[in-house]
DNA sequence: CGTCATTCTGTCAGTCAATGACAAGTGTCG
DNA sequence: CGACACTTGTCATTGACTGACAGAATGACG
């Protein structure tokens, strides 16, 4: 096979470079003042064969946002088997979110793309994307199938899709604490249970 | 004031008729095939115009997406006041959606949301950008400051993201029953809370 | 009614993302 | 080395979107 052929070398080092620059062009000028031809030219590609890697601009500034869905199932998996499952999702998260933190590259991404709502945008169609991956560990842990129970994908949708949403509105509203607080915080009242009363008191008039 | 000028009226008649072609080309020749070139050809404007109209061609597809988080607004500070949040979160949520099933354009446009990613992640664009508004309501309800309680704005992400990826995650597993049941069955999960057991038996090995 | 300012629209030119087709270069393997 | 597959660059094209400018429609007012 051609594990390590040179082309496959000269491939991941190109793929490598490409999305280093690209990063480096988006933290310095921001995501939609990048163009391809920018990143292209930094490494010395054409602008053709950046498509020949990722299939958009989005695609590349999203690598990073990949990688993390991929960790945040590995870590899922890891788990420890008796863990009531919303508390492994948790912890699984948090993980992902503490390593991201310390990750140069990871964080200023991350301010990028809550920054960009077109970004924003494209990281909920990568999580629907990967949301039957997740709801099928998700099953498993729960001795479920998720094809006939719908709670493996909604706890999906929410881990996916809420949770950012929830940290980012949180963040834009002013609250600074680390992600992986942030992070715990909405999953401690998620498995608290989100059925509020209302307020008991009529307002004065 | 200008409240019923001929200008206004005019410029009222061309957006509606440009949704209108719009949502008719999108729904013969589906979104990513229909140009602007052809809606503004179908409504006898110049394409510069319809930038005018819609800031992009995501922008008009969501329009009717638009129209419904107002709606759902509507319905939820229309529900009775004793209600406990997240029940007349559903019942806004399920008078929208009911609504909408009965409704030629939204019903078309709902499966041509659902079946493009691109508008899809441009939908949930849509939600997050209109998270703050939900949770004020919410906030107001319970009676708490949504600016220091991070409770309503969970609440506003997982109505807003949660529940309709939910939702579409379903319905592309084969689930056929009617948005609305399945909204209400979303609802009626998350309130019983998520913190579901792992499997207690080890599998077989 | 005529004039002027405002507002809306069309035309034009241009940028940028993305894709197909073809040719030329480079690695792989017998 | 030489046939072959893979990768890349060049070229041309489409489609979304924007700025600038000129001209037409509209509304306000004397």
């Amino acid at each position: 096979m051609d594990t390590v052929g040179l082309r496959q070398r000269k491939k991941q080092r190109t793929r490598e470079a490409l999305i280093e620059a690209a990063v480096a062009l988006f933290c310095a000028n921001g995501y939609d003042a990048t163009t391809v031809d920018q990143i292209a030219e930094a490494v010395e590609v054409s602008p053709r064969t950046f498509f020949r890697y990722f299939t958009s601009k989005q695609d590349i500034a999203l690598s990073l946002a990949d990688e993390q869905i991929t960790a945040m199932l590995t870590a899922f998996e890891a788990q420890p088997a008796g863990l009531p499952v919303l508390t492994a999702m948790r912890q699984a998260v948090v993980e992902v979110v503490r390593a991201a933190a310390a990750s140069a590259p990871h964080g200023r991404m991350r301010d990028l793309v809550s920054g960009s709502p077109a970004l924003t945008a494209a990281r909920f169609e990568r999580g629907s994307a990967r949301l039957d991956e997740v709801a099928r560990l998700v099953g498993a842990r729960m001795g479920v199938d998720q094809a006939t129970d719908p709670r493996p994908r909604l706890m999906a949708a929410v881990a996916l899709c809420a949770v950012p949403t929830a940290v980012d509105a949180w963040r834009s509203a002013g609250r600074d604490e680390p992600d992986a607080d942030l992070v715990e915080q909405a999953f401690d009242l998620l498995a608290a249970g989100l059925d509020y009363p209302a307020a008991e008191i009529s307002e004065p008039r």
